[in-house]
DNA sequence: ACAAGATTCCTATGGGGTGG
DNA sequence: CCACCCCATAGGAATCTTGT
């Protein structure tokens, strides 16, 4: 716990910090990215160029300074931009949605989103990233900064996936499912790859892992941001049998279930399908004669008698019509 | 035969816990 | 408080599989 905050208040001091700062030890430009590629170039040359900057947040620092620096910034109404092509997010917490907002409301926007002029729509724009300004933005009811590039499909989700890298921002689980979209839009793996930052190795487990599990179930636990992939990957193999799959499901349904965090739906999911349903204990009671009269099958949440009728029909009734006297009994027991 | 993708295995790293 | 260990994580290399 103390760590997420933590993290978060230092997310948060990050969107407002001002951008030149930190930047002035750079020196290396953003190869591929310092100038806008002409539409249509070959994909590979950007994942190309991107192979030469091994630091993520090198990376994103040079993208920011990119854009504080070399490209003018102007104020667009938000009601004028969509949203990026593939949504990358799972959600967000009330309470950093609401800290953005302060933040902006008080110190005003400082770091400008990217945006591309809508292709199908010349008066509207794209986002590429920045969803959580641009919303927080627009409730505030103001103008958004922004950043207006030409920018091919390809180029809009790599810019999106590495600020989301820069920021450390997404969960695993949430990588895995904006590489999945991308992968189900027709990205090349090459573009996916330089848009996550990850081998093809890690990226061919990153989609492989959301199409093994249940979508309802991806959005019901949400972030996650405690687990990466050695625990998604976990839950995903107890998830292949069918009875704990159906478990599952039927849980997030819960209203109790959605009232935990994040981090705890998905513990909560994983605690819930890895202990093996203890099956229940049978006991078989017989009496002195030998009569085996009463079933008794016992499991975590109840016991239950049978009484077999055809050794001795009445017995049941007779028990039933002394429980009372039983409980009695019981009670004045425990409260000795 | 070749390329793309999937899988397996290994390892550096860092967080978290424990004992002195 | 420090040193150490354990473990999860994530990146990467090697290898296997599949499709053309």
């Amino acid at each position: 716990m103390a760590r997420k905050n933590l993290f978060e208040l230092s997310e948060a001091a990050g969107e407002q910090a001002p951008p030149d700062a930190t930047r002035s030890s750079l020196v290396r430009p953003l190869m591929g990215l310092d100038r806008p590629l002409k539409p249509g170039r070959p994909v590979g040359a950007i994942s190309q160029s991107l192979e030469n900057i091994n630091s993520r947040a090198q990376r994103a620092e040079e993208i920011e300074r990119k854009l504080s620096e070399g490209h003018s910034v102007v104020e667009l109404d938000p009601s004028l931009i969509d949203q990026s092509i593939v949504v990358d997010r799972l959600g967000i917490t009330d309470e950093r949605r609401t800290a953005l907002v302060d933040q902006i409301r008080e110190h005003g926007q400082q770091v400008p989103i990217l945006v591309r002029p809508h292709p199908d729509d010349s008066a509207r724009y794209q986002v590429a990233y920045g969803h959580r300004r641009l919303a927080a933005v627009r409730q505030l009811g103001r103008m958004v900064r922004a950043v207006v590039r030409e920018l091919t499909d390809e180029q809009l989700v790599v810019s999106q996936g590495q600020e989301n890298n820069s920021r450390s921002d997404l969960s695993y689980i949430e990588r895995c499912y904006f590489a999945a979209k991308l992968e189900a839009r027709g990205f090349s793996r090459d573009i996916i790859m330089a848009s996550l930052g990850v081998d093809k190795a890690a990226l061919s487990k990153m989609i492989a892992l959301v199409a093994r599990l249940p979508a309802e179930i991806i959005e019901a636990i949400g972030t996650a941001e405690s687990f990466g992939r050695q625990r998604w990957a976990d839950l995903a193999d107890l998830l292949e049998e069918r009875a704990k799959r159906a478990r599952a499901l039927k849980a997030i349904q819960d209203p109790e279930f959605a009232a935990l965090s994040s981090d705890e739906r998905f513990q909560s999911v994983y605690d819930m399908v890895k202990i093996p349903a203890k099956k229940p204990d049978r006991t078989l009671w017989t009496a002195l004669n030998g009569s085996r009269l009463v079933s008794i099958s016992d499991s975590e949440s109840k016991t239950t008698f049978a009484f077999d009728k055809r050794i001795e029909p009445q017995f049941a009734n007779f028990v039933r019509e002394r429980l009372q006297a039983l409980y009695d009994e019981f009670r004045q027991k425990i409260t000795d």
